[in-house]
DNA sequence: ATATTAATCCTACAGTTGTAGTAACAAAAC
DNA sequence: GTTTTGTTACTACAACTGTAGGATTAATAT
């Protein structure tokens, strides 16, 4: 198995994004995370240009503009990421990852029946 | 809230033995992680010795010989360590985390009952 | 044509992480 | 008391991260 890539956190915000859009360039993406010019433009373009090496994003030119596109959809990113977790923190077992999560927050009713629903789904399975 | 210790891969494995021995020396937590000497004792001694700066561990010199043990306990780390997933990942929410878990991974039987028992304990308190 | 604007491209630089070699020191063995 | 051995202390250095300034280029407005 491939090194499973390391997922900056300014990074996830900047998937986040492009998972919703599709396509955008840099200006949006910054304009979208950080209206108040929080951070600089240029560093955004560093990072997007970093992980367009990364190979998270492509790059292409569009007349004088570049367009940035995600190459990893959000649900391969999120297992690893759950992964990772898991295995560094939880022994390797999601069951006792989700027994934390259950044990340890004040999951709303809804939430805590959406699981239980899930979960007898699978048991029937 | 202090912005929450970043714990990296190896510091994970190093709290671990720590969490379980309680205290110990750089060569006996070298020895328990890599007991064929994958990594040189010195980088080990590094990690701890940024651990301790970071105030993850506290040394302390008994005789000749340095000792170190967790100054954070568990609960709290795994506690950060989820969040910052959740919030990364998830959309902030628990039970995004929780659906995923159940929805996506083959959580044994087992798991899938002592979840369930959770979730019931929880819906009557 | 020229000055202004917008975006890109390139460069920089300090801090952190991954990995470890070497020097210094003290105890033990000779 | 000199050599060996086990530890600690100090230093190093490249890659990666966080952050951004400045130069260049192309379009646009005058």
């Amino acid at each position: 198995m491939k090194k499973p890539k390391v997922i900056l956190d300014i990074e996830w915000q900047i998937m986040g994004v492009l998972w919703q859009k599709g396509i955008m360039t840099i200006k949006e993406v910054w304009q979208k995370l950080y209206p108040k010019g929080e951070k600089a433009y240029t560093t955004i373009q560093t990072y997007m240009d970093r992980m367009t090496e990364k190979k998270l994003l492509y790059k292409e030119k569009i007349g004088l503009v570049n367009f940035y596109r995600p190459l990893i959809d959000e649900q391969t990113l999120k297992k690893q990421a759950t992964e990772k977790l898991v295995s560094n923190t939880f022994n390797g077992s999601f069951g006792n990852l989700a027994a934390f999560l259950v044990d340890s927050y004040n999951l709303s009713g809804k939430d805590l029946e959406k699981i239980k629903k899930l979960i007898e789904k699978k048991e029937v399975e």
